[in-house]
DNA sequence: AGGGTCAAGATTGCATGCAGTTTTCCAGTA
DNA sequence: TACTGGAAAACTGCATGCAATCTTGACCCT
């Protein structure tokens, strides 16, 4: 974080992805200069940044709205992300794993195996989880080696619950969010083995189904938790983003 | 273009994108508002949204530079163009396609078999061949119904020579352009009997193969040109956004 | 001659001021 | 009460000023 400028984006930006605003909630420049410190030049700054981001709407004359999501734009871009995802795959596939990536990942799937095989009961093993399957994802699409890849799947995974991060346990049925963990750790061994057997379509279409898996989780994940506490307060997470 | 800022970053695009400046150029903050008129509130911020689109690079305390591109990282970029697009192309062929969405694209066909029969003699057939290729893409992309998707592929365009409008003719050999139009048109055709059978995965392999010829045709022109009167200008696209 | 140091100039990062537009709110009217 | 008109308040869009940082270049020392 260099500047002060990078600052209150990542400020707001983690706001505006904890559903500290409602969707289409205008976005002042004096309001967010005065809540997050600092100017109205850092404040425009940061909501052009995140305009781009995806995250906030301009209206020329009219300043800046948080964008709302819908469930189902959600879900396309978790599907958007899974093709890409599988692209990588195929691409590692088809050039042949590296010895230093076949390592890495199998060392990640070995702490993932642990994990689960523990059943997620020390405190901060979820915690855990989300930051080895993160990197199992990352490490696939580093090892394609293809740039313009690797950022569009960043971006996408700046819109909310899109990142592979973003993983939601629904607490009050743990049995389940086990069971579907266990089922996505599944896809994780298979796409190793179909790279490493350069089985490049197969290693895709699991990525692929891998994504469907997940948002079809999170959007029950959602729903069950929209009849409890919660509202249905979309782009507000407080439920996941680790 | 509704404020000044947009102008001034559409004119500094267009002139990273034609190559006016080298890879790797520094670009002053005064400097850019004094070319392009304006403060330098308005350059920074130009700067600052070409960050986000891959044009520029930013290192902290010593301001903006031209982003560089190798030949690779362009074929990447379009391969991904061709991921996105062909998984826009399965997902329309599954939904099926809308009455009107088979009109649209029945009458784009039409009207760029013509161009290609009369042999491009007209003297804008050229630049009415990018109008009509972009529009076919878009109404597949446009289509397919998701959002995340269609901003994906706009992100891809944006860098020089990605976008499907960026069709390199080389004037030095007229035939073998033509050719390779043809060929493209070819797979037009396919990929839209393919999408009225709900050939989903025929689909999207047209599609990805359509952007692979794409992509070895431009590096060829490139090649070509090369010899030819330009200097290795990469980011520098004289030849081409037409 | 080569290399290091430091000051002057140049540039970035941020805040604030001003003009023009949009929004709000209240008084007046039907 | 519901609605319209218009002025005041609020806000955006842009320019400029100031402090902090970086770069340049000349001078000095070895």
């Amino acid at each position: 974080m260099a500047t002060h400028v990078d600052e209150v984006t990542q400020e707001l930006r983690e706001r505006i992805l904890s559903g500290a605003y409602g969707a289409n909630d205008r976005l002042a420049e004096t309001a967010v200069a005065d809540e997050l410190g600092g100017s109205r030049t850092l404040a425009r700054l940061a909501l052009a940044a995140l305009e781009q981001e995806g995250l906030t709407r301009r209206e020329p004359n009219r300043g800046y709205r948080v964008r709302g999501f819908t469930l189902d734009e959600v879900t396309d871009a978790i599907l958007v992300r899974g093709e890409l995802e599988g692209m990588a795959a195929r691409t590692v596939a088809e050039r042949g794993l590296s010895e230093e990536t076949d390592k890495q990942l199998a060392q990640l799937l070995h702490d993932m195996d642990e994990l689960i095989d523990k059943g997620f009961r020390q405190l901060d093993s979820q915690a855990s989880w989300l930051d080895l399957n993160a990197e199992f994802h990352a490490a696939i699409i580093s090892a394609s080696g293809n740039r313009a890849l690797r950022d569009s799947i960043q971006q996408l995974s700046r819109l909310p619950l899109v990142a592979s991060r973003a993983v939601v346990f629904d607490q009050s049925d743990v049995a389940r969010s086990l069971s579907s963990i266990r089922r996505a750790h599944e896809d994780h061994h298979a796409v190793v083995d179909a790279m490493r057997n350069r089985e490049g379509s197969r290693a895709a279409a699991i990525m692929r189904e891998h994504a469907r898996t997940s948002s079809r989780n999170k959007r029950m994940s959602i729903d069950a938790m929209k009849g409890g506490l919660l509202g249905p307060k979309l782009p507000g997470l407080d439920l996941v983003d680790c």
